[in-house]
DNA sequence: ACCAGTTGTAGTACGCTGTACGAGGATCGT
DNA sequence: ACGATCCTCGTACAGCGTACTACAACTGGT
């Protein structure tokens, strides 16, 4: 039954070998496309690939340097391109990018907090760091910015697929939020419910605030 | 051994109950400030209030409703009095106690984003929704300004607990630093890092941000 | 051609997790 | 006294990450 019995690399036809840290990393990532990181485990990883499930250790320390590794793949898709401009306009375009990504892949906002960044993420961070150091502001005003876009982008990202992911078609999800939109203790929240409703995409809110963020780093320079 | 062999509520001396949601949730709260929330397990938490694994479930839904009540215990926390002046600072005031309470208990963060929200969460929305429906702001600003605000409070509180605690003690880790700050790919961060270094503690970058938040919205109006 | 060393694969097993199920003792209302 | 009810908890199961180990297959030296 099993073509490749036990020991060296299994092979494709043509010699390429089935198990690299590429591969793996790649078949984690499309996993993790479509079902989250959460329910993600070695296991099911290895026989997705076919695999001995320890047979990935042998290329990726453990879970986590996988979750790092998967992380940053996510970074990767960041464009890094500067566009001519001032600077606000490359930092608007380094951080919508960015915010793309992580909507893409809602899965590795977590993983952005917790893991150590790899070399694609260190890029984007130094971009970015660039596009603010040749600004003309103030170092303190450069540093701080760093920060709030950072948080901005990921927040935002964190902040909107929150929204979405509850998974509202449950009866009794559906029930829990009736509850608290017909609770008298709370009016505006049940206000603030009724406008996004009404209101859905017709702002987008990441890059108003954003451009709030950035329109107050520019005054302060 | 036992004193209370099985059956019935163990009582402490004065006829009080042992096992309350109230009690069950007390303890968890306090052994994950002690030793954060993941390792925190049902198991562990009935062994910490000498009692069977399986009791808790009869208070307790599950492991998810009780990290929901720990959300809402930190949410409890805030400070819902509102000073007197302007919105802005209403609004201040609201957004540093709750930035307070998140750095009290940093492994509340991350539950912030995925739990449900339970009545103090809901009361602390509420009240920031209701200062700044009072603020004479646009509504679409008034909206756009309640998301920012919330991701900045969570956001800075993630990453200033981020940058603090990603373990530096390990020589590993340590190296994984110096090996960062000394490759010329990335001068910037090199830099950022030694600036914060140096300039530890001397500004509070998160009422920083905030006012440039607050005074962007106000300038909407 | 042979053998030794290296490399990559995977079986087994351990300790841990959340929790479904059901047994059964303790207490209360009658 | 006697069911009904409430609470506690032992057992069990499926799943997890991964340490350890055995071993097949390839590689290079001779």
């Amino acid at each position: 039954m099993d073509v490749t019995p036990v020991g060296r690399p299994k092979k494709e036809r043509d010699g390429k070998p089935v198990l690299t840290r590429e591969s793996i990393v790649a078949t984690a990532f499309r996993m993790a496309d479509e079902h989250g990181v959460e329910p993600l485990s070695m296991r099911k990883l290895a026989a997705e690939m076919g695999v001995g499930a320890m047979s990935i250790y042998h290329y990726v320390a453990d879970r986590d340097a996988l979750m790092d590794a998967l992380a940053d793949e996510v970074a990767a898709e960041i464009d890094l391109e500067r566009p001519a401009g001032p600077w606000t306009d490359a930092a608007r375009h380094l951080a919508i990018s960015t915010h793309e990504a992580l909507i893409r892949h809602p899965w590795s906002i977590p993983l952005w907090t917790e893991a150590w960044p790899g070399p694609h993420r260190f890029a984007a961070m130094e971009a970015l760091l660039d596009i603010l150091a040749n600004a003309d502001l103030p170092h303190a005003v450069a540093d701080l910015g760093f920060h709030a876009l950072t948080n901005h982008i990921q927040g935002f990202a964190r902040q909107r697929v929150a929204y979405g992911q509850n998974p509202t078609d449950t009866p009794e999800a559906q029930a829990r939020i009736e509850a608290v939109l017909a609770d008298p203790r709370y009016p505006h929240i049940a206000q603030h419910a009724r406008y996004h409703h009404e209101h859905h995409g017709q702002v987008d809110e990441f890059t108003y605030v954003l451009d709030l963020i950035l329109d107050g780093l520019a005054r302060s320079s």
